[in-house]
DNA sequence: CCCCTGCGTTCACAGGATTTTCACAGCCCT
DNA sequence: AGGGCTGTGAAAATCCTGTGAACGCAGGGG
């Protein structure tokens, strides 16, 4: 994979389909509205399954820099990426909180 | 890779992995949802396969001080350690307690 | 044989730490 | 000017930690 900034074509993850290129993200082939933050967030925890990820790395793919030492944006868009997949995809749970650590996103439960 | 002061990058298990550089410890490739603490007396178990430590070794090892004299907090979290690892793999015996000394960890039965 | 003791295991809980969510002000773009 | 996006602070909710206490088990002594 000698991809640039680490953008695969397409991520799939049950009945969620991501297209970074696009600028998509599809639940059952319905597009969602997010943000460009939201979207960034959310590739980048697809882009790195089962893999727990701590708010530094996550800030530093997104924010393109490094938090400060309080830096509650991760969190945030997180629970706004949540409160979005969760209308699309009620009941399912993408996203993980690892605590003292950071998130992680697992295509299954 | 930097890497730190006594963290093999990587412990096998049988079907249990730990990446202490991940703060993760994975069963067939799925993440555990373990505390930090109890991450860390996993790592440090491991670390020494085959070998006894006792509590003293574990709480300085873990906790970075001594424990009180009637400190129970080992106990409490191999305790904890144990429920988490039973659940992912029942009927494994990892963690085995030697009577008046402290405990084992053993990849095998 | 029964009781007592020592030890390990687990429960319950309070305090602290961390995460989640809300509200809001500034920005950018149209 | 209007509408949505961003990031920040702070309150609310949740989780983690360590502790004391109860429980179970095994061995020794009466």
């Amino acid at each position: 994979m000698a991809m640039g900034t680490g953008q695969s074509s397409r991520i799939s993850a049950g009945r969620l389909e991501i297209r970074p290129e696009e600028h998509a993200a599809l639940v059952d082939g319905r597009p969602l509205s997010l943000t460009v933050r939201e979207l960034q967030l959310l590739v980048t925890l697809a882009e790195h399954p089962q893999r727990i990820m701590t708010r530094e790395e996550l800030f530093a793919e997104v924010w393109a820099s490094e938090p400060r030492r309080e830096d509650r944006s991760v969190d945030v868009y997180v629970s706004r990426l949540r409160a979005k997949l969760g209308e699309a995809l009620p009941g399912a749970q993408l996203i993980h909180t690892h605590n003292g650590i950071g998130y992680r996103f697992s295509p299954d439960g």
